[in-house]
DNA sequence: CGGGAAAAGTTGCAGGCGCAACTAAAAGCG
DNA sequence: CGCTTTTAGTTGCGCCTGCAACTTTTCCCG
């Protein structure tokens, strides 16, 4: 029990939850740190990259990216102003739509994931997958994939609670 | 497959990673929404009150308090002034050594608990616990725990490494 | 067409956090 | 005892990030 007060949320999955909560910090504290110690950037950074490596032509418009990354767009501004300065990525603006910057991942960009990579895999692995065996491994994907596509809707709602605001 | 390049980490755990990682900052960043609009304070201040609530005579030592809370020790110090600026904890210096100060939970502490509680139990209930049955909820509250644990000896590890580097 | 609304990005600003350096207190040891 | 080392906590600094406000461009509709 998180807190004495009438539990509509089942004992189980809130134990889940705490867990689940806990463990992710500690992970991610510690891949950054792994990260950190091999003198690379951070996840941010790779997020970034790798959804734009993932994406058709190696680009993206920035709102699109900044969805993929997990980051506001603001948030994302910056990064890339970081990310290009690094020359891993070129901005280039739309021809057909003035308003619309499109982010475009360069050889050196590719070069960056290709450095990154091995070190977070080695993270997901002594950190994560160690614990895992097969069958859990699959159980659990099954599971919190269910959670991940559901919350891709809310992320939406989210945008669309804002646009309400302003009526 | 993340980035092409010979996987040592099976297709399966990755794919678990993956969905653990985008799903866990979906929530997360759900819930601390939700409390926002609710004129409340974020997770961090939950998590070091809670902590202190959990602990016997409501009180920790600094240090404890920032590992429990997940934070560094410098984060933890302005958390603290925070907290202790809205009367939601106070500090007091250890009678038998100098140098240990103790935060300890006031009794509007508790009462901020209260309030943040059911808004964080809703997002828990909504965005997580939803979409997970009674069975599933127990299976992923075992696999991952068993990485929560694992992951304890590594946040110690990662203090003694530091020390290592001092010698 | 023309003017207001909407959309895409960027920027000012402020908050949160970690690292490294610092201060104060205690412990170890010759 | 007195000096060095270690420990606990705090502070200076810089990075990252989000929100709100702003600019530019496009869309919508009379």
């Amino acid at each position: 029990m998180v807190f004495p007060m009438k539990p509509n949320l089942p004992e189980t999955h809130l134990e889940a939850w705490r867990r689940y909560y806990v463990s992710f910090w500690r992970i991610f504290a510690a891949i950054e740190a792994d990260l950190q110690a091999a003198g690379l950037p951070s996840l941010s950074w790779y997020d970034a990259l790798y959804e734009l490596y993932l994406a058709p032509g190696r680009h993206l418009r920035m709102s699109e990216l900044a969805r993929s990354a997990l980051l506001s767009r603001s948030g994302l501004t910056r990064l890339v102003d970081k990310l290009e300065k690094e020359k891993l990525i070129e901005r280039k603006s739309c021809p057909k739509d003035g308003r619309v910057q499109h982010a475009v991942l360069t050889e050196q960009g590719v070069e960056m994931l290709r450095k990154i990579w091995p070190v977070y895999r080695a993270g997901i692995a002594k950190y994560f997958a160690a614990h895992l065996n097969e069958k859990e491994a699959r159980e659990f994907a099954r599971t919190i994939g269910k959670v991940a596509t559901a919350m891709e809707p809310v992320c939406q709602k989210a945008v669309e609670a804002e646009a309400a605001k302003q009526a």
